[in-house]
DNA sequence: CAGAAAAATGAACGTCGTTCAGACCACTCG
DNA sequence: CGAGTGGTCTGAACGACGTTCATTTTTCTG
């Protein structure tokens, strides 16, 4: 057990985590610079590359910290709610989480590694679990997909919200002003959940499907 | 009138910004660089910097002809269609465009300015013009909507469209297989139409909305 | 405590975008 | 026509960057 070493190579992983977390939140990816995290972390510049194997790889570190931030922030948002009412909640929660972290949000999906080969799975698998949260409820509103092609309408979901909110924060081109994404979010879900209950009773022009509504496979 | 100097400015600009996007087709964004452009342009290196103001200014340009093209391809994408149709024929196309023009596709999205400033009006006004494209079938498929309302419906429909493409397209995190990504798209547009209509009488699963189908307005 | 192994250090390296002083060239006007 | 003038071209030089590495320092082991 070699415990020193050990515990001050995790130390000084989460400082230069935190540092570049902190670089990130504050000035975008496009800002983070080696020299910086270095200082901020109090150590040396080359002790990046004891820690890490390089930038992209304390890059990586710092979205996995993101995701999971994330992944809480939708489970509190889809805590107690089913079918349309989740879906709602997690597509704002999301919104939300994206605009009151910009940056790091940004970097999860601006990050591209040096050599443009595939993220590792480790952060791979970060990015499934935000699946799970999805599944459920589209579940609940789809009742007649199976396994396979639910997984596949709960990415293209996803991606749908995830197109909407990044246009949208990322203020050029196509985005939606600000205030106006999280009406046309709703919307949005109204119009996936209702078109998929072919009919929803109330109408679907918008706020049909209220928070207590129950899917409607139940 | 200057012919001969503004003749051999605009052949160099031409050729830098033909010599660029040969360069971000092949490799991507990332990997362009002012001395292969220089190179392949036949110019020295400072010869980019009295063409443009700087390598982002050369990468806006490429930006803009890309986009003329996918401009291109929408418009014959729609032609002859209208409503849901269109709206099917607007979402392949456009994912057949950024499938085959990948590097330069992704360069659209992923270029920042190096202040992190907005990009120009007449960039903008380009990607704006793609939304023209949309806002005359979705009007058709939704009539209640007013000018403004529709305007901001079409940015979210588009924004939903490129979010799937997009995510489907970078292979990591939560994209959609390539071979699931057209299918799920027409399902997306016969949601969106099938819903604004409030219960087709063809049902929604899949392929409700013939080639042939007329909007629900006329 | 001595020897070995790991980690920390920061100067140095290679690459990048950008600049700039000087050479060059196209145009103007006497 | 020919000298002056001002834009353009050139490539060496510059500063910033990520990364490496020989050296020193720290930590573990026997």
């Amino acid at each position: 057990m070699a415990t020193r070493r050990e515990t001050r190579r995790e130390a000084l992983r989460a400082n230069l985590i935190e540092a570049a977390a902190r670089r990130i939140a504050e000035g975008g990816l496009a800002a983070l610079r080696a020299r910086d995290v270095a200082s901020d972390a109090g150590c040396a510049l080359g002790g990046i590359y004891t820690a890490f194997k390089d930038l992209d790889d304390l890059v990586l570190h710092v979205n996995a910290r993101t995701l999971e931030r994330m992944g809480d922030r939708l489970a509190e948002a889809a805590r107690n709610r089913r079918g349309g009412a989740a879906l709602k909640a997690l597509a704002t929660g999301y919104a939300r989480f994206a605009r009151q972290n910009r940056n790091l949000w940004d970097a999860l999906f601006d990050h591209r590694m040096a050599d443009g080969g595939p993220s590792p799975d480790w952060l791979l698998s970060g990015h499934l679990a935000l699946l799970e949260y999805l599944t459920a409820p589209l579940a609940a509103i789809h009742p007649e997909l199976s396994g396979k092609a639910l997984q596949l309408r709960a990415r293209s979901y996803f991606a749908a919200v995830h197109g909407m909110v990044s246009m949208s924060l990322q203020r050029r081109y196509l985005g939606l002003p600000e205030d106006a994404l999280e009406p046309e979010l709703e919307a949005f879900v109204d119009v996936v959940a209702g078109g998929a209950r072919r009919g929803a009773r109330r109408g679907a022009r918008r706020g049909a499907l209220g928070d207590r509504t129950r899917p409607a496979g139940t």
